[in-house]
DNA sequence: TGATTGGTGGGTTGTTGTGGGGAAAAAAGG
DNA sequence: CCTTTTTTCCCCACAACAACCCACCAATCA
């Protein structure tokens, strides 16, 4: 299994276009699926990865109006991206928009997946996380609910 | 498995580069990870330790919060490193910035891994620490929380 | 004192991110 | 059904950065 890490800051160019960390996409040559998070960032899981998100999406009770909206976001908002001789994919709008890209975009490998980020609200959850960093570890592990 | 020890105090050069101690470098030639700390310093890990760790953090519950900020200060935050001919590592920006790292980096052995500090933060902390060295040992099998 | 190891500095060459022009394809509109 | 507009992709060019290589000093040990 892939192991995604590092944090690269990369621009949108004027055609919506990011050119992806290279280092990442060594690893992802053909290119995997983007949708939105439940943070307000979007997600890039592999090839491999997204078609078991989808069988365990397909697990889900077809009678719980959670589980209907949980597949209308995933699946609604998905996108295949494949990259372009130069290594970068365009970002549709509706994207964009869930995640408030504008300018410049944080591409973080974050273990099975990679996260995308618009730079000040990274650069503002970032701050948060470091600050309580041993709270928020110990609440991992737990699974203990926390407050906002 | 390795066991690091010993305190070196190296420079950072012009390009941001440090010069691994030899003594270190000597048992861990295929290079490792290095990432943030919960303290204001870094961890190195060798490889086999690192593959670990990922192990551990895919445990965590994806839907739980804060094991998905765990995961992004972790991965996002860490780097492959191999040293260059000379046996130097360059350190990002990014990483530069958490431990405060200026000029003088203190690298030390500890036990499975190896940390860098900045000198001076380091030596305030290790200050204090050989101050209170009686009291730290009694609380270090504990568990019991301290105050910052 | 000579040789070897280890740390420091710097030049040079690829690689990578970024911007933009132009062709092909797709979509929209008459 | 054909034309016009928009989008998408490919290519080229440039600038910035990172990796690699070679050379110099300083310290250690025989």
């Amino acid at each position: 299994m892939a192991s995604f890490k590092g944090t690269y800051v990369h621009q949108l160019d004027a055609k919506a276009r990011l050119a992806f960390p290279s280092r990442l996409r060594a690893q992802i040559p053909e290119g995997g699926t983007l949708t939105v998070s439940a943070e307000n960032c979007l997600t890039f899981y592999p090839a491999v990865l997204w078609s078991d998100m989808e069988r365990e999406l397909a697990t889900l009770d077809p009678l719980n109006p959670d589980a209907r909206d949980t597949k209308r976001q995933l699946f609604g908002s998905a996108e295949d991206v494949t990259f372009d001789k130069q290594g970068r994919i365009p970002i549709p709008i509706h994207l964009r928009d869930h995640a408030g890209l504008t300018k410049e975009v944080v591409v973080m490998g974050v273990g099975d997946v990679i996260e995308l980020w618009d730079a000040t609200a990274w650069q503002k959850r970032h701050v948060r996380i470091v600050a309580d960093a041993s709270d928020i570890m110990r609440r991992a592990r737990g699974g203990v609910p926390h407050s906002p």
